[in-house]
DNA sequence: CCAGACGTTGTT
DNA sequence: GTCTGG
DNA sequence: CCAGACGTTGTT
DNA sequence: GTCTGG
């Protein structure tokens, strides 16, 4: 599903676009960021909503172990959220995960032999947020703390079941207002119908 | 009741 | 820590 | 949660 | 039908 995000804005144009603030800019540089590498990107969290955070990509719940559950909450699903031990403790650590654009492969065959990947972005390619939720986790023997995140998925849209062709799953997109009321405990509304698809190379 | 899972959907 | 499959 | 048990205690 | 072991 959603496993490759795009941000090709600047650290200025993020805390522009944002209204809050790098505390150190120099770890973010735009960049595509591939999920399976648990890359630290740009997010802004509810308890620190004028500050802009590199965390990780991949939620790990405070009560685990270790970190091998990473590789499986890239994604989070609106619908079960609610429900899921690995969420549940996150439901109210909320995050915008900032970006401008996201990759799927469409399946041009019933065996997905031959792929086309598309970018998906907003008009302009403007700035949005997904919809997040992060928490922190300690490593019990070094001590460590790592922040991670988790990217809330709903049922595709019309222009996104064409293109994610055998999930038909796509990342809840929002825009400002949304933002504000997610950040600070309310409904989450979604802003998944201005999307444009582009065939890369 | 307890052991074992806890999650989602690709390998760009 | 909490849920769930057996 | 569900499958499987669900009962007792000698010898002549 | 209800309990219980897994």
């Amino acid at each position: 599903m959603c496993f490759r995000t795009k941000n090709s804005k600047t650290f200025n144009q993020l805390e522009d676009r944002f209204k809050a603030r790098f505390l150190t800019p120099e770890w973010y540089t735009p960049d595509v960021f591939n999920a399976f590498t648990f890359p630290v990107t740009p997010v802004i969290t509810n308890d620190r909503n004028d500050v802009i955070q590199g965390f990780s990509w991949g939620l790990i719940p405070y009560w685990a172990k270790d970190t091998n559950i990473r590789k499986s909450t890239f994604n989070a699903r609106l619908e079960t959220l609610a429900q899921k031990p690995s969420f549940k403790p996150s439901l109210l650590k909320r995050c915008l995960v900032l970006a401008d654009g996201f990759y799927e492969w469409k399946w041009l065959d019933p065996k997905g032999k031959s792929k086309q990947k598309y970018l998906l972005t907003l008009p302009e390619e403007e700035s949005f947020a997904f919809a997040g939720l992060w928490n922190s986790w300690t490593d019990r023997n070094t001590g460590e703390i790592l922040n991670t995140y988790t990217i809330i998925t709903t049922a595709a849209n019309e222009l996104m079941s064409e293109i994610h062709n055998t999930k038909k799953r796509m990342p809840v997109i929002m825009t400002p207002k949304a933002e504000k009321d997610w950040l600070s405990g309310g409904e989450l509304v979604m802003q998944n119908d201005h999307l444009e698809g582009v065939v890369c190379e």
